[in-house]
DNA sequence: GATGTTACAAATGTCGACAATCGACAATTA
DNA sequence: TAATTGTCGATTGTCGACATTTGTAACATC
């Protein structure tokens, strides 16, 4: 019997679901801003498909929380507010408090392997001042932890309150702020995943408050940013 | 003009939102059984409505959790599994702590009333030795708080994680074991809210206790349970 | 006897058309 | 003129039919 990870799983087709990446993809990129009204005829004459995939798109991309659907009015894509980001960031930290802690009592050679790799690039990332690629090893570095705890539940859960994150497209020009200092609580974080045997609590700990820590810079960050916006 | 309480608001229309609740209702009193297909074409027969709301109907579920929809195979309610319990209860956990801290903070004396009349009809019925009534009056209480901690996102996320509870049915049961000490670790956590000022961190962490040790002797439950209906 | 092939039936996927409903503007009335 | 009512266009909701895919079972082949 093959491991299930050797195999490639085919996450098969359907038109709606192919609508719905397409859709996806042009709301995280922002090519449909918030509010707007996805028109199903719209849509229709674009895709060249018919309304019955269009609809199941809009609900995956409903399920996704990229839009919410109106009964008789219409699908809008999400508005994010501040108050979604407000409340998006303690539930992450004390989710991915949750995750560091299981991984910390399961993370194997290999796992500890793969955290390390990710740490070195994003040291050499923060070297070259690299902050696109400092960016995206460091989301992989959650990412990986998250998938060590093991529990399925939870990997779903901050899957779904990552992918929520519009805003990342705000990201990069938080985080050129102060790379090197948060480059640093990922070293701790590491260096707390590597004693023998791990502190699972303290491993949550520090986890949390980086994200809660995270949570005050950003959100000072985009009152500046909407100060800007609106002179 | 009128109050807007007074006039009795229509709710969520569309056929598919009514086949949807029927269709959950059926599911949590397990008239259809975990695994079972949802065929498209016997529930048409039966509801007397076109495929269209029953394939919404289905996404609704599966945005609820209730069943899984697999591309070119069908829909089928959502099978229970032992991880799938070990799995919810350690992110319930954590969740309801966040919700107990943030509302520490927040509830005024409306709040800490509320609370205290839930608890003391769980007394009562502890008592009376009224399983029923007290479990509902628990459900209340935790519901409470975790409205009143003021997060959207964390109030939407905990009624998805507590409404997948399809083992509702089995806690009747589980609960009549212990009611005196169950009610006990709510007196305590009320005791804590009550504190003035009270301290969050103190609540936060009773509330993840009490959840984790619930998971325990749940889990020890099922196991025997487990054991009688296999012979 | 095991394996591969083909034909058929059943279920889901997709489509275009019709019906119900909402929002805005026009018509009516006090 | 302001408020109410009627009408129309636009948009979503629902429907029945057709297309595509999958599973199965009979059959042929090695």
């Amino acid at each position: 019997m093959l491991g299930k990870s050797q195999i490639a799983e085919i996450r098969p087709t359907g038109l709606g679901h192919q609508v719905a990446r397409a859709l996806a993809e042009a709301i995280l990129e922002g090519k449909i801003k918030g509010g707007d009204q996805l028109l199903e005829v719209e849509l229709q004459k674009h895709f060249g498909v018919s309304r019955s995939p269009l609809r199941e798109a809009f609900r995956e991309l409903e399920k996704q929380g990229l839009v919410v659907i109106v009964p008789r009015k219409g699908t809008f894509v999400k508005r994010i507010t501040r108050q979604d980001i407000e409340e998006n960031f303690p539930v992450r930290a004390e989710l991915e408090g949750l995750a560091a802690r299981l991984a910390a009592s399961r993370l194997g050679a290999a796992g500890l392997e793969k955290l390390e790799a990710l740490l070195g690039e994003m040291k050499a990332a923060v070297a070259r001042g690299d902050t696109k690629t400092y960016y995206s090893r460091h989301l992989q570095f959650h990412e990986t932890f998250i998938a060590l705890s093991g529990n399925e539940l939870l990997i779903g859960l901050l899957e779904h309150l990552r992918m929520q994150n519009l805003w990342h497209r705000f990201a990069y020009q938080y985080y050129q702020e102060d790379l090197e200092k948060a480059f640093h609580v990922h070293r701790e974080i590491m260096n707390l995943f590597k004693a023998s045997p791990p502190d699972p609590a303290a491993v949550a700990a520090k986890v949390t408050e980086h994200i809660n820590v995270a949570r005050e810079r950003f959100l000072s960050y985009l009152t500046d940013y909407e100060r800007q916006a609106q002179p």
